[in-house]
RNA sequence: UGGCCUAUGGUGUAACUGGCAACACGUCUGGUUUUGGUCCAGAAGAGUCUAGGUUCGAGCCCUAGUAGGCCAACCA
């Protein structure tokens, strides 16, 4: 009977609670609010989504509004391109809005508000009111310009939008608490003077509205009920109902709730950073598939599917975050898995000679094309005696673990025959430059046979020479090799960039694949995803790979035949963490870890104790007896402090703590006093 | 030295008016497989930042700490 929970976020508790608390869901709106001054990353999806999918919820309108308030940062390419990526994600705004569309309402607003005596013009330096302004540990002072009359602001006000003025003379100043512990209540500005051509209204203004007096009028304007955003907005948010109080009369009083932003690894997010990278041309523009615009990974080759999945998966909080890319990479993959046509492509070419098999023949062979949609259909690819296979597919010699080709094995050709490798034939400087094998005629896949049905260990996937068509691929990796490349205070993020973050080869890949189009998207079996990149022309075909198959095989191979050497990617960096914080956490499970593992735990902690403050320990001794890790991790602690003579043990404090020890009929501490 | 926010396995998110901490990714086993992919079965991994308190009972409530984030642009 009861209605089963579904867990909600926060977001959508908040606007459930509204509901039934009596706020019609009629009335619900939502809006998203870019500012037209650079390209939509992956960052934003999550407040796209957020937004639109609350939407899409409770079938309510949502308003894509430019906050275009600053005519010197934006521009009409940028609209043009967000109008373009929200489209592709799939989603349908209601209308497209301007805060510029209620510039002329705003000024009226103003007007309204110097004659309340709530804004006045103030016509001091920046430099001077910012020095007025405090600190966030000081309260700042009133300006001298606070109290001039309304008339007089009034006339101010008006040449200041008629461009009597140079920018920087004057500014029109909401009149709230100079002392308030908030800094953006401190007299905020609400207008100042810019000499610029706007991208719509042209040379009409000559003053430009800031954010926090335009956007949350423009969600008053708009009747948005629900305005979100991220979490640097949060002190904004008594400013935000200020301003909104202030000018309200009826209907729906917005309201601004703040969620934590998306963030992830080995990227960075920031527009400004993203726009260095494209002016100092380390990526070929906006939509180079290393960045993380969405125009960029739509090049790549991600899909709105696997995009909106990912920021489902990823949930909405409050805290921040660092989301792994691998998964994102794993809903890429997934979605892609279900769609994407197979294909036989070998990148790293190595000839493959049939000795066998009847020199000119040509056999057209029939393949699979996507075993996970039985509407895929077959295709057919031409199968010959000279074929390409990957290098990494062969080995001289190799152990059982190795289930590719090597002399006298047999393994599987993909959608052909099963072949044993024979012999080689090298260059001077010892290069494998063929394999010869031997086919076994009756083995052809799907053929039935008796042969064909042989289990063999390893399946590889081929090209036929004389066939195949030459394509340019591009690989790419990750463009920093920093976990957290702009969270790194002394370092700058350039000098995190990954030198081989794109790799350009001469791939080959079967005929099938001469027709196709920009965008187009494949699995070239056993590699990856791989998508026809907007270069792409008949003449001369550019494959971007999407993503890397899940490779097993790596792993194994690390493990055990290149042990010895480093890793190719860096190892996490590990936040350094107090001593003491790390003891804590080791400490908390000590006792209940097996013996071995205890062990090594208190050797840890050992080693971290040397750098611990006795001050700060000390206010661990009254830990409570039950927590008996805790408490013997303290006591390791102690006792190492001790044996370093960094603390007496004839302390007061600390013969007392170790006495109470004593008392304790636990083993584990027992054992650890015995050191003493 | 001020104000605000946050703290749950390696990562991210859950846990509805307090009731045996769940899900996804990742990791590890094993199975299936003409992709070392997919799929299937299973396992390990946190006792919820610390110390107190309230309660029969606390991840949820209270107090005090600690750690991290944000706030002093005529940016948004």
């Amino acid at each position: 009977m009861a209605e089963e929970y579904v867990a909600l976020n926060f977001l959508e508790q908040i606007v459930e609670e509204d509901i039934n608390n009596g706020f019609p869901k009629s009335d619900l709106r939502f809006r998203f609010p870019p500012e037209p001054n650079g390209y939509l990353h992956i960052g934003h999806c999550k407040a796209i989504c957020i937004s639109f999918g609350l939407g899409e919820k409770y079938n309510a309108p949502v308003n894509l509004r430019f906050d275009d308030t600053n005519p010197s940062k934006e521009e009409q390419e940028y609209v043009d391109a967000i109008q373009e990526d929200i489209k592709w994600l799939g989603f349908k705004w209601d209308k497209v809005c301007y805060s510029s569309d209620y510039f002329q309402q705003l000024y009226d607003w103003a007007i309204q508000l110097i004659k309340d005596g709530k804004a006045y013009i103030d016509s001091q330096s920046s430099e001077v009111m910012a020095e007025q302004k405090g600190t966030p540990t000081e309260p700042g002072k009133n300006s001298p310009y606070r109290d001039r009359s309304v008339a007089e602001n009034l006339e101010l006000f008006e040449k200041m939008a008629k461009g009597e003025f140079a920018e920087g003379v004057h500014v029109l100043r909401a009149k709230i608490d100079m002392k308030s512990p908030n800094m953006l209540l401190r007299d905020p500005i609400m207008y100042r003077v810019i000499n610029k051509a706007h991208h719509r209204t042209g040379n009409t203004w000559n003053i430009y509205p800031m954010y926090d007096w335009a956007h949350g009028e423009s969600d008053y304007v708009e009747q948005v009920s629900h305005s979100l955003c991220s979490l640097e907005f949060k002190p904004h948010r008594p400013l935000y109902e200020w301003f909104v109080d202030n000018v309200f009369t009826n209907g729906v009083k917005p309201k601004q709730r703040e969620f934590a932003r998306l963030n992830l690894s080995y990227t960075i997010m920031s527009k400004r950073k993203l726009l260095k990278l494209v002016q100092e041309g380390i990526v070929s523009g906006w939509d180079d598939p290393r960045m993380p615009t969405i125009s960029g990974i739509r090049r790549r080759g991600y899909s709105p599917a696997a995009i909106r999945n990912f920021i489902d998966t990823v949930g909405v909080a409050k805290r921040d975050n660092v989301i792994d890319v691998s998964l994102l990479e794993f809903n890429v993959r997934e979605d892609l898995n279900k769609t994407a046509p197979r294909v036989m492509a070998v990148l790293d070419p190595v000839k493959l000679i049939i000795d066998n098999y009847p020199e000119d023949q040509v056999e057209w062979l029939d393949a699979e094309n996507n075993q996970e949609d039985e509407s895929a259909g077959y295709r057919k690819v031409p199968f010959s005696k000279e074929l390409y296979i990957e290098k990494d597919d062969f080995k001289e010699s190799a152990n059982s673990k190795y289930f590719r080709l090597t002399l006298g094995k047999e393994v599987r050709l993909k959608n052909a025959y099963i072949i044993k490798g024979e012999s080689l034939v090298k260059d001077d400087a010892g290069n494998i430059i063929e394999i010869h094998c031997s086919y076994d005629a009756d083995s052809q896949s799907g053929s039935g046979t008796e042969a064909s049905l042989r289990k063999v260990k390893g399946t590889l996937h081929w090209v036929s020479v004389e066939q195949a068509i030459k394509a340019e691929v591009r690989l790419y990796d990750r463009l920093f090799n920093h976990e957290s490349p702009d969270g790194d205070k002394e370092v700058d993020f350039m000098q995190h960039l990954n030198p081989n973050s794109l790799e350009t080869i001469t791939g080959y890949l079967e005929p099938s694949l001469s027709n196709v189009k920009p965008g187009d998207i494949f699995q070239f079996q056993r590699l990856g995803y791989f998508n026809v990149d907007k270069d792409s022309t008949a003449e001369h075909l550019v494959f971007n790979r999407t993503v890397g198959l899940r490779d097993t095989w790596s792993k194994v191979e690390s493990k055990t035949t290149h042990q010895n050497q480093p890793k190719a990617a860096p190892k996490k960096q590990i936040p350094q963490i107090p001593a003491l914080n790390e003891i804590k956490k080791v400490g908390k499970k000590l006792a209940q870890l097996p013996d071995e593992k205890r062990v090594k735990a208190i050797t840890r902690i050992r080693e971290l104790a040397k750098d611990v403050d006795f001050q700060e320990l000390k206010e661990l001794f009254n830990t409570s007896a039950k927590k008996i890790g805790t408490r013997l991790a303290v006591l390791e602690t102690l006792i190492v402090l001790i044996k370093f003579d960094k603390v007496n043990a004839n302390d007061v404090e600390v013969a007392a703590y170790l006495e109470e020890m004593k008392t304790s009929d636990n083993e584990l501490l027992q054992e650890s006093l015995n050191q003493l």
